[in-house]
DNA sequence: AAAATTTGACCACA
DNA sequence: TGTGGTCAAATTTT
């Protein structure tokens, strides 16, 4: 059930009110965290970073729907499928939408979701990145990642990072889309990822960015070459948080 | 030395 | 034929 879809002028405050409520409870939830954690560690500066941005990104939500901006119609979260591919893409749902940007084959798996983070980063899996792109048109090159066990679990998932249009007003905020294409049937270090364990339908084990569950995800050496416009990686590389927790 | 990333080439689809 | 996704050799990092 999409929330934002069924508001209507009404629905816009309660949607309001949730996101207030929410932000609430993430502040009880770091003013509980923080202090568990050693202040001068790599540790709680990274969570401290992820608390900022679900604040912000909090606070343009409310300042957005208070102000009835509808230029940012898009939600976070878009779920969308994709014209079909070679293997075993679905063919017969195309979105209006979808088509001016990559409704292009995928040969290994269908599109799960899109998620627009300010980190693509901790989503709870281990990604090796396989390729990088120049999409015409686009501002900045796309990142093409696989599941670090695609080989050893045959895990078939793989996710495309590509930053946004640096447009939220001040130019200061980059954010990314983060498209996921298949499950992942992969265990790591045979414990089942907690998003696994969570899903009861295909949609539910969608990993997203702010539900980070940090067991083991690393972005291991990348960008280490300067990446010109995904050099966002190198920012959030962090050794292993999932022992700490 | 092994593992991971980079990057140009190749392939499939529209 | 152009564009986007993947492959794989070369390169870099650990």
């Amino acid at each position: 059930m999409n929330i934002l879809e069924s508001s209507n002028l009404g629905g816009y405050k309660e949607v309001i009110n949730e996101v207030k409520h929410q932000r609430a409870l993430m502040m009880d939830l770091h003013d509980l965290v923080l202090p568990i954690l050693d202040p001068h560690s790599g540790q709680a500066k990274l969570i401290q970073q992820l608390f900022e941005e679900v604040f912000s990104c909090s606070g343009k939500i409310i300042s957005s729907l208070e102000l009835g901006d509808n230029s940012e119609k898009q939600p976070i979260l878009i779920k969308h499928k994709r014209k079909g591919g070679k293997d075993n893409m679905e063919n017969h749902i195309l979105e209006e939408n979808n088509k001016d940007h990559g409704n292009k084959r995928r040969k290994n798996a269908k599109h799960i979701s899109s998620v627009v983070t300010h980190a693509p980063h901790f989503d709870g899996y281990q990604w090796r990145k396989y390729g990088q792109k120049w999409i015409s048109k686009a501002k900045h090159s796309r990142s093409y990642y696989r599941c670090a066990y695609s080989k050893e679990q045959g895990c078939p998932a793989t996710k495309t990072v590509q930053q946004k249009k640096e447009n939220d007003g001040n130019g200061t905020v980059r954010l990314f889309n983060v498209d996921y294409y298949g499950q992942h049937i992969c265990k790591s270090d045979g414990i089942v990822h907690p998003c696994v364990v969570e899903a009861t339908t295909p949609h539910d084990s969608v990993p997203i960015a702010s539900q980070n569950q940090s067991s083991s995800s690393t972005f291991v050496n990348a960008g280490a070459h300067g990446i010109q416009d995904e050099s966002f990686e190198s920012l959030f590389m962090v050794p292993d948080m999932s022992q700490n927790i």
